[in-house]
DNA sequence: CTGAAAGCGCTTACAG
DNA sequence: CTGAAAGCGCTTACAG
């Protein structure tokens, strides 16, 4: 580092000297609220100007109690779903002058949370966003004091304290269901991503939309959200010879679920159709392009930072948001004649 | 936001009147450096507990200068590459109980750049790393001021004032090329991201290896990063008969690069061979199987915080990273005896 | 070991 | 319009 050498930033009072001026009347030329002498006004903008100087925010926010951090607790940030919503959080921040400072939770257990939360609590936070789309974020969520201003992105609808961003997650479970029944599978196997704690909402949709058709309800299979244990479930499932249709958790899994059967010899979708969750940049390229339940990550965390700001209340707060739908392509059909049987 | 009413957070002085005892008391039980008695300490640590007390980092960082923020600018947040650079950040940040404040920088123009700069320096900043993937990073780091700590992920060296974790592009450029060429294919094709102003190291390393080779140099084919924009592409190479093997700039293009082909009506590798750059997750599970230069983002994330933490120094300060290798799989091969000839 | 005092860099009343 | 003063929540010498 002794590269670069630093010198040492400029204060306030450092542009007042090189100005001829008090301290607080830079700070109002920064602020704008009063009135500033034109001369004066300019003497300061050039030292700052030639001073490079930039406030320090952590003394502007002691002193005014505004604050322009967006803490995020998240349990990941690369996954699709995750990376998108982070970008709708930074986006909305951005255009507020605001800028959002990451923690991962990275594990459930009670000292990675409380580690986390310490951390992202300990900077000067004008509010926190939560994804709840993992136990880490429930987790976290039940871990924030009362005394920061809290927002989730979450499937499912709390106790009315927290304002949420919500996906329908169950609506969309059951949606798809029904379009792949409709298709005239006798049912449809579920190879599930990890919920927030309980079952996920898509899964409970799943669940009630075979029930609600009559047609027998398989045991789900379990992933880690990524593709390869994607790939490893449909090896279990094209041992079977029930299996017609497979929804799966998220378009990852769906990747990897639609790769697997392949490998074990069937085709998708005329042995077997997949569905997928989330229409991941890639669905629409997949071989085949998968049929998918669409999400807007992006607008979900840009509604994160409206409820945290307050820009959005009412009939928004905890209402599902109406981005989701199905995308027809090309992995999902009718049974074969043989199999529908 | 009527939901949650917000307490006042409390303050290290009502942890001292709750534990009877006085502020710096407190103060020193937290930080740990001096001896205080055992009962006045677990009185207070009681205290913080009843009220949920979190130090006030702006507070701490004013008076110790010690600053808890590594700010970090980029051009895009979920891309593959930038996603997991991102991730080995903040591991390596929240190891050393930091947290990491993103920025994006929307454009490269003038204004959206200063804004941005401008947005992260007005944050408590230990330091801030720039991802100098593209032009939006490298204007950042231009405009960055000589008094805040920087370290850059870069694919090329600087001017040595910067500590750099680099990645060697050129150097990957030339092997994957090399590699192609080795296979018996005349010349090799390149679809290219954009680079950061200049043309990127592995677009380099390609020509070159070309030239080396006196194999011809096809004018290259330029992209937006997407897999859309490499399909696009694709459709354009379909319709050359001179092409046999196809370099791309990152995997999400040699994805689209795939599929295009494909819809076109070519096989990969049979008529056309296709090779990446990164080994995006998906490119084991692609079809073909992706052959791509493999690179460890997530090292390259956790160097920079080494470099800006001043732990990592010397050798490793703008040594390409050794973590570029070429994963050979399913998408490349010798081309056909009649394209060959 | 522990308290009173000073000060980090800012902003906001308070006087002029 | 503009400066001197006080204070935000902490930590760090300084005295005891």
């Amino acid at each position: 580092m002794t590269a670069r050498p630093l010198k040492r930033p400029p204060v306030l009072a450092d542009v007042a000297r090189a100005a001829g001026v008090s301290v607080p009347t830079v700070s109002r030329v920064l602020s704008g609220v009063t009135r500033v002498s034109d001369d004066k006004r300019v003497q300061v903008m050039r030292a700052i100007e030639e001073l490079g100087y930039h406030p320090n925010a952590a003394a502007r926010a002691l002193v005014t109690g505004q604050r322009s951090i967006i803490g995020v607790l998240t349990g990941d940030t690369t996954r699709y779903g995750y990376a998108s919503t982070i970008q709708g959080i930074e986006e909305a921040a951005r255009s507020a002058g605001l800028v959002v400072a990451i923690t991962v939770v990275g594990a459930a257990d009670e000292d990675a949370v409380r580690a986390a939360v310490g951390l992202a609590l300990g900077q000067p936070l004008a509010g926190v966003i939560v994804l709840e789309f993992d136990i880490q974020g429930s987790r976290a969520l039940a871990a924030l004091p009362d005394t920061v201003a809290v927002a989730a992105v979450s499937s499912t609808a709390g106790n009315g304290r927290i304002p949420r961003a919500l996906f329908d997650d169950h609506q969309g479970g059951w949606d798809a269901t029904n379009y792949l029944l409709g298709l005239g599978h006798r049912t449809v196997h579920h190879v599930a991503v990890p919920g927030s704690g309980r079952p996920s909402g898509r899964m409970l949709g799943w669940r009630e939309a075979l029930k609600a058709a009559g047609a027998p309800v398989p045991r789900p299979l379990e992933t880690d959200w990524t593709a390869r244990s994607g790939y490893d479930a449909a090896l279990r499932l094209a041992k079977r010879d029930d299996v017609t249709a497979v929804l799966c958790g998220n378009d990852e899994v769906a990747f990897g679920v639609i790769k697997g059967l392949q490998d074990a010899g069937l085709r998708v979708p005329d042995d077997i159709s997949v569905a997928g969750f989330d229409d991941h940049p890639l669905a629409q390229l997949w071989t085949p392009a998968l049929t998918t339940m669409a999400q807007d990550f992006a607008e979900l965390g840009r509604s994160a930072v409206g409820f945290l700001l307050g820009r959005l209340t009412g009939d928004q707060f905890e209402a599902p948001s109406a981005n989701l739908h199905l995308v027809v392509r090309d992995s999902t059909a009718p049974p074969r004649p043989a199999a529908a049987s």
